[in-house]
DNA sequence: AGTTAAGCGGAACAACGTTCCGATTGTCAA
DNA sequence: TTGACAATCGGAACGTTGTTCCGCTTAACT
């Protein structure tokens, strides 16, 4: 995760192609916003609390986010972001087998946070149609290269999908967070678990 | 389906327990308004499109309808009447194996149409919490009847709880719609077969 | 027919997303 | 350093929403 929460992507600015500082600071302020702002109002927070919050003008977060929409997706692809750049994180940090498990719950953590997002993809916005491509794009091989390690270490078995894994953990919890967050928790530990049978 | 699309419930009004004929009138024009409006944009629709289309006013809809979700909620408690009182019609003009085939493709297409609002019911809208229950006290016995008569006349294995159907159903649905309404169909076409597996 | 309260209609309000434009300010050339 | 320009900023203002309010109308009973 780097400094700059979003670069705006590959847009040119000004007279070559950076921005200006201020532009970027004020884009910084407004994702940081948004995130506390969605995590305590939901995703149905005004527009109007958000700048109030990272101190700007309406104006400023119209410039960046044509649609409110873009806002959610831009802080969508932040979240997506970090879960995966924590992958090597945790890779540097434990054996590759606690490293794998400890990311599994990281990734069910994420899609925990994501409930109030889902509604708002399945809305038919184009605004969130690039999203599930950059799900994938961004989490696989995150995935991919955690359970690589910990099958040459001889931890878990090889032979499972990433995508595959990716698509299980979410279908599980999407229902198990029904039956509270613990009960999601303990069945994506199962599943790893199984991933490591007759190895340990 | 009776002629009067909603009796407002048990609320008493006027000096005895009785609604002015006007008021009913504009009742039943509103609901009808609003499953037009509903079919066609969806139940984001504005409130003001409906009373246009109903031929009443803005202080006329509220009187009735507090909440834009009370709204929403009388046109799903009045599909669900229709799709309830639908079984006794097709068991007097059926055989009762074919009329529990007919009622369970009814059902399906029911379903369907509440697709847009399946999402608000899970809003968290007080509004639409005794739906859930009124929809298994409607639904529940409708389909125990057909399927009662239809294991009684030798057409369909016994054993099955109209509740397990009605949930299996739902489930079914709610994937297979995704693939188009014709699977849809042939989906709950293939479960009521199983139910007349070794019978005919 | 007269009385009364329920019902009616739509102007008006509040909150929302979004647009617009004059004032501000970062950036580059000289 | 300074000037000039364009990107950026801020918030007033617009259009659309759900909802409230209240003077007028009318069904229903005596």
């Amino acid at each position: 995760m780097n400094g700059n929460l979003e670069n705006k992507g590959e847009r040119l600015k000004h007279k070559d192609g950076r921005v200006r500082i201020d532009a970027q600071r004020n884009i910084d302020a407004l994702l940081q916003a948004a995130i506390e702002v969605f995590s305590t109002s939901g995703v149905d927070a005004p527009v109007r609390e958000i700048v109030e919050k990272a101190g700007v003008g309406i104006g400023t977060f119209y410039r960046h986010f044509p649609q409110r929409a873009d806002l959610i997706a831009a802080v969508f692809r932040h979240e997506i972001d970090a879960c995966a750049n924590a992958a090597p994180i945790l890779a540097a940090e434990h054996k590759p087998g606690e490293a794998l498990t400890q990311w599994m719950q990281r990734y069910a953590t994420f899609l925990g946070t994501k409930r109030g997002l889902a509604s708002a993809l399945h809305s038919g916005n184009p605004a969130f149609d690039p999203l599930p491509a950059y799900f994938q794009q961004r989490l696989q091989p995150a995935l991919r290269s955690l359970l690589e390690s910990a099958a040459a270490a001889g931890e878990v078995r090889a032979g499972y999908a990433a995508e595959d894994l990716l698509d299980a953990v979410a279908s599980l919890c999407r229902t198990a967070y029904e039956h509270g967050p613990d009960h999601a928790r303990r069945m994506v530990a199962l599943l790893v678990d199984g991933l490591r049978y007759g190895k340990s």
